[in-house]
DNA sequence: TGTACATCAGTGAACGCGCGTTCACTGATGTAC
DNA sequence: TGTACATCAGTGAACGCGCGTTCACTGATGTAC
């Protein structure tokens, strides 16, 4: 109502345009740059600013790594309630839908198991990161029961499945000595045993 | 035969064994610190010599830690295998048996995920992980067969089988808010979930 | 047996690099009176 | 309307650290004649 306040919104929010100018800047990084080549000094350099102005915005690089996962993951989860919108769904369609996902978008999975296995993440990042997995494997439970497993189990089992996709995904996303192309239909064949086999034991 | 054949077998064989000393280093050192924090400076100082001497025996640091994850796969084959000499082998047995291995040996794992992400490996270091892989993954096979998965489609299977659990200790072991022990009851509960699963897939 | 030479294990110190993050400062904008 | 002051975005440069690896050198051992 009054001026001031006014004023200290529209400041308010031009803060927050600035801060999703970086982060996507960082998310642009991601589609063309290993992850581990990702440093404070590239997003900057990405977003037209300089280093020290990142830290205005976000405490630490883990928190910029963490909102770019989030925001990864939701957007996996769009990607594969539209596939799944068309018709029944399949534990084939989404373990093959997370195999595609991966194999185009590497280092969404190198930064997914910076975070799995990284040792020492702080307090607020790592309440973040458990939020992200709820919500991405809520999602996975819903596809579950309309799958055919009962309500009761189906936590357990959404965890088992979406881990074991996940793990075919890391073991096998670049054996040597293989082309990228073989490497996929190589994953295919192990994505559509797995789900035919847990298909199998729910049923 | 000659004096100096025997001398240089010698100076051989000794050569070997001060190798050794530092691998064994640097496998003491896995025993109880993170993976993250061994550095050629602390197996330096864990085998008593400086960090320079054990470019006499090792090309890079890549290399010695390559050498160690074979030592570790090994363990584990040996480890498994005496578990299921006592009785028939069993899906659940391989599955509990691999969570407790990797829960025990976390620095083991992260050097598993260390080779299995890494980009830019060396040929000859990418060439002995293929073989350890190999080597383990052969092992497996043998299992699965007498656990009644036919010749034929056997490989693919252990593939599956293998990277589904390997999958769910990635994603559990170190699940925040959780006590070790009760991470680890999930994971046996996953694991058990998993093989059933998969035993139930075989029949 | 003695002497000159080659080999090589071993090392302290430094190289070279890259990283996340902080500091000290500038300058623009808004506020108070 | 004008002036003193507060706030804060933005930054170039540096901090501080740690890493894998290499260099230049010493000293011990073995070899050749």
């Amino acid at each position: 109502m009054e001026t001031k306040s006014t004023f200290l919104k529209l400041k308010q929010s031009e803060r927050e345009y600035r801060r999703e100018l970086i982060l996507d800047a960082a998310v642009k990084l991601f589609a063309y740059k290993p992850f581990a080549a990702i440093g404070m000094r590239d997003i900057a350099r990405q977003a037209g600013i300089s280093p020290a102005s990142i830290y205005r915005y976000f405490p630490s690089r883990d928190a910029i790594l963490m909102e770019v996962l989030d925001q990864k993951i939701q957007e996996g989860k769009v990607r594969q309630a539209k596939q799944l919108q068309k018709r029944n769904p399949d534990l084939e369609d989404v373990a093959q839908g997370m195999v595609d996902f991966f194999m185009d978008k590497d280092s969404t999975l190198h930064l997914l198991a910076y975070f799995l296995l990284k040792e020492g993440i702080d307090p607020d990042t790592l309440h973040k990161f458990q939020e992200a997995k709820d919500y991405f494997l809520n999602h996975f439970d819903e596809i579950m029961v309309q799958a055919g497993v009962s309500q009761s189990g189906v936590r357990i089992f959404s965890h088992a499945f979406f881990s074991s996709i996940l793990g075919l995904i890391l073991v096998f996303h670049s054996q040597a000595g293989q082309e990228k192309a073989e490497r996929r239909r190589h994953l295919h064949r192990l994505a559509k045993l797995t789900a035919a086999v847990f298909s199998k034991g729910l049923r």
